[in-house]
DNA sequence: AGCCCAACCGTTTTT
DNA sequence: CGGTTGGGCT
């Protein structure tokens, strides 16, 4: 590396030296390790400039990829801020000309395969498909094959060619034994039909964006070798989390082995690899060094995020794991609290525990949007909507569903991609009867024959149809309005920009009007989403650019950014950092989840155990954990033990509190309907956590906020509780007590069946 | 053509 | 328990 020189420019200094490394590195492969909270965006953003100011790289050689747009933006924005805004200034389309290549991995390989479509039988206009339209044509290519779409049912169809998608795999290379994971040894079949299918129809879904371009580089080295020479600079974000084809394509655009240019630089982190159930490879990035031989690997282990308290707990938790690259994170901040682990009775307790928690925080001066709630699985956050909701806190659900999956914008998109792209027959399908024209199944069923027998197109054959009488009179006045007025939008494609062509096809389908006929208080709504699609197409080159940043592109952010709470799921906290923290639901079976501790062997625990290192490291200040002894799992009560890792979290760096009176023995009480020989007092075997959930109890009952009601502080065993008495649960209703062992009552309930309960927890009926 | 009820099935989710 | 979906019914 040259000498750099003193002192250093903007854009690198107040780097600290693994940063400055990575930042300056610019020759050969370069792993960077990048701890959680140790400035990763910042020393790649200090890169690119590096490699721009140098003169290493025209905006136009860099390759940059991402994973999410959220990243690719905030690289762009991070970019602007440092070198000034001429390379990356502009919304939409317009800084194209600047960074044209820092994107998702998905969007640069669509940019590409727009250039290069007809080498796999694509026109460059192809469309993106989307999971329901994948989906809906899984759905007929199976029934079309004589299969019983119950017993075969597509999701399971369009996981498979997904996974092989994700390994590079065109259906003449999916392994023979694989087939057999479907339909009895015909899923390579049925995969290769979907793949001439879309050929068809010119469209391609997520997988093919990558899978395509592979097989293009493979077949056609002349076309390699261009992007290749483009490609001075490679710079990969989340590398853990690349799966083998996105792997494969960097490498054939990279890698001097296959004639790249070598400088490739990688950032991750294998600690926070999280997404294998999406086909990422964590192999990847353990064996960089093999594949890019001379790599240099910089870590970055400075944390500026979190205090070290925090910082223990994640790394005593991840140290369980094998196989890890290492990394060793410090930190300058002062010592502040430890994390706060907290055993609660039930998830209700839990939600109302937390919204107390939150509020206190509040009242304190906290502001709300340092505040967050990182759940496991999604239906968790629903206990604490309700909660939120009854006592007026403001909250935020990040996730769920995207503006652009609602039903009425995927209508209008429709709508929009049958005139951008005559031979979109998913397209033309889902709006051929909305609003509805009486073209019902009949009718539109006579059309498919028609398609299919002529080998033509289903909008091909529609047309075809009308200028027939097979169909019924008004039928085939309906179809043949339809088919005229998309003509007739598609000539003024060029003539008027496509936010007016937009609002144009709205009015005249009569997609507007039905929803202005419709009271419901859902189609106000839907007008809304329309008009802002609408106000949204603006901006953009054209209509088919449009469409691809709708695909591709389109953000799941509507702007609210008020002052709330927000609430979230693990996965979509990576990357984000809270001053406060509140981890809920840390139970087995729950956290870590039932179907690791089934399916995925020792590897998905660890994935899950990557999980919690990620929740912990997302907080600033302070990180509480808790876990709930009842839990209603799809209406039934159960009971869990703790979670194992929050045994993992060294003693020394956590706080255990408990609102359960009588501490372990009421553990040992919700274990006894699962465990017949929780009586018998064995002092170990009870599970990952719960030495450590019990060793919080000989503190002696240490009541927190506890419900007066339902928590009573002392063991002495009642006697107003007599076998044959008639009690009353709060969660089990009536029942009748059947034995008593100290404070625990053996009750049959009416309705419950007979379960062990402490004699808190019940009055007499 | 459209509505209603019952059977089913429940991680994580980006592009 | 509750949302979705598909089939069957009107």
């Amino acid at each position: 590396m040259a000498s750099l020189p003193e002192p250093l420019p903007d854009w690198l200094s107040g780097l600290n030296p693994p940063q400055l490394a990575a930042a300056t590195a610019l020759d050969g492969p370069v792993l960077v390790l990048a701890g959680a909270g140790t400035g990763k965006t910042r020393a790649l953003t200090a890169r690119l400039a590096q490699i721009l100011a140098t003169r290493r790289a025209w905006p136009s050689e860099i390759l940059s990829v991402t994973f999410t747009n959220k990243a690719a933006a905030e690289m762009r924005h991070r970019l602007a801020a440092m070198i000034g805004p001429s390379a990356t200034e502009g919304r939409g389309p317009s800084f194209v000309e600047a960074m044209p290549w820092l994107g998702t991995f998905h969007s640069i390989a669509a940019k590409m395969l727009r250039r290069h479509a007809e080498l796999v039988g694509l026109r460059s206009n192809y469309t993106i498909l989307d999971t329901d339209d994948v989906l809906r044509l899984l759905k007929r290519i199976i029934v079309d094959a004589g299969l019983d779409e119950k017993r075969w049912p597509s999701r399971q169809l369009s996981g498979l060619i997904d996974r092989w998608k994700n390994r590079g795999q065109t259906p003449d290379k999916v392994p023979a034994g694989e087939s057999f994971a479907f339909a009895d040894g015909r899923g390579a079949e049925l995969y290769g039909r979907y793949q001439a299918e879309l050929k068809t129809l010119n469209a391609a879904d997520f997988g093919d964006l990558l899978l395509h371009m592979l097989v293009i580089f493979e077949q056609h080295r002349d076309v390699l070798a261009d992007w290749q020479r483009r490609f001075k600079q490679v710079l990969v974000d989340e590398y853990q989390d690349t799966n083998a084809a996105q792997y494969r394509w960097l490498q054939l655009l990279a890698a001097p082995s296959e004639g790249g240019q070598g400088n490739i630089c990688c950032v991750g982190d294998d600690d926070q690899s999280i997404y294998s159930w999406r086909g990422a490879e964590i192999a990847n990035i353990l064996r960089f060094e093999r594949d890019f031989p001379g790599a240099r690997t910089i870590r970055l282990e400075q944390n500026y995020r979190s205090t070290p308290h925090i910082l223990a707990a994640a790394s005593g938790v991840i140290a369980h794991n094998k196989g890890r690259l290492g990394k060793q994170l410090w930190t300058e901040l002062a010592q502040g609290e430890r994390v706060q682990i907290i055993s609660i009775w039930d998830g209700p307790e839990e939600a109302r525990l937390v919204g107390e928690r939150i509020e206190r925080l509040l009242a304190e001066g906290a502001d709300a949007t340092d505040i967050a709630i990182l759940v496991r699985a999604s239906y968790q956050t629903r206990e604490f909507e309700d909660r939120f909701i009854a006592i007026g806190l403001p909250y935020r659900i990040i996730g769920g569903f995207r503006f652009y999956e609602r039903a009425e914008i995927r209508d209008a998109l429709a709508y929009l991609r049958i005139v951008a792209q005559p031979d979109d027959a998913l397209a033309f399908e889902r709006i051929v009867n909305t609003p509805k024209r009486g073209l019902g199944d009949k009718s539109i069923g006579k059309v498919q024959a028609h398609a299919r027998r002529t080998g033509t197109t289903l909008p091909g054959a529609a047309q075809a149809l009308v200028e027939t009488d097979e169909l019924p009179a008004a039928a085939r006045r309906a179809l043949g309005d339809l088919l005229a007025a998309i003509r007739r939008w598609r000539s003024q494609m060029d003539a008027l920009d496509q936010a007016a062509l937009a609002q144009m096809i709205l009015e005249e389908s009569g997609y507007i009007a039905m929803l202005e006929a419709d009271r419901s208080a859902e189609a106000a709504g839907r007008l809304d989403n329309l008009a802002e699609l609408v106000r949204a197409m603006e901006g953009f080159t054209d209509l088919q650019a449009f469409l691809e940043h709708v695909a591709l592109v389109m953000e799941n952010d509507r702007g609210d950014h008020a002052d709330k709470v927000v609430l979230m799921t693990l996965h979509a906290a990576k990357g984000l950092e809270f001053n406060h923290v509140f981890l809920p639901g840390w139970e087995e079976g729950l956290f870590p989840s039932q179907r690791a501790l089934d399916e995925g062997g020792a590897n998905s625990l660890e994935e899950e155990r990557r999980l919690a290192y990620v929740g912990i490291t997302r907080a600033r200040r302070r990180a509480t954990i808790l876990h709930a002894a009842n839990r209603r799992v799809y209406g039934q009560w159960t009971s869990a033990i703790p979670s194992r890792f929050i045994a993992e979290i060294p003693a020394a760096h956590s706080d255990s509190e408990t609102t359960l009176a009588g501490g372990a023995s009421l553990w040992r009480a919700a274990l006894a309907e699962r465990d017949p020989f929780a009586h018998l007092d064995r002092s170990s075997g009870r599970g990952p956590g719960w030495d450590r959930a019990a060793r919080a109890a000989p503190k002696g009952p240490r009541l927190i906020e506890a419900r007066a009601s339902a928590v009573t502080v002392g063991g002495a065993a009642r006697t107003d509780l007599a076998i044959g008495a008639r009690v009353f649960h709060s969660k089990f209703g009536a029942g009748t007590v059947q034995g008593q062992d100290g404070n625990k009552l053996e009750i049959a309930f009416d309705h419950a069946g007979v379960k062990m309960v402490l004699d808190s927890f019940v009055q007499p009926a």
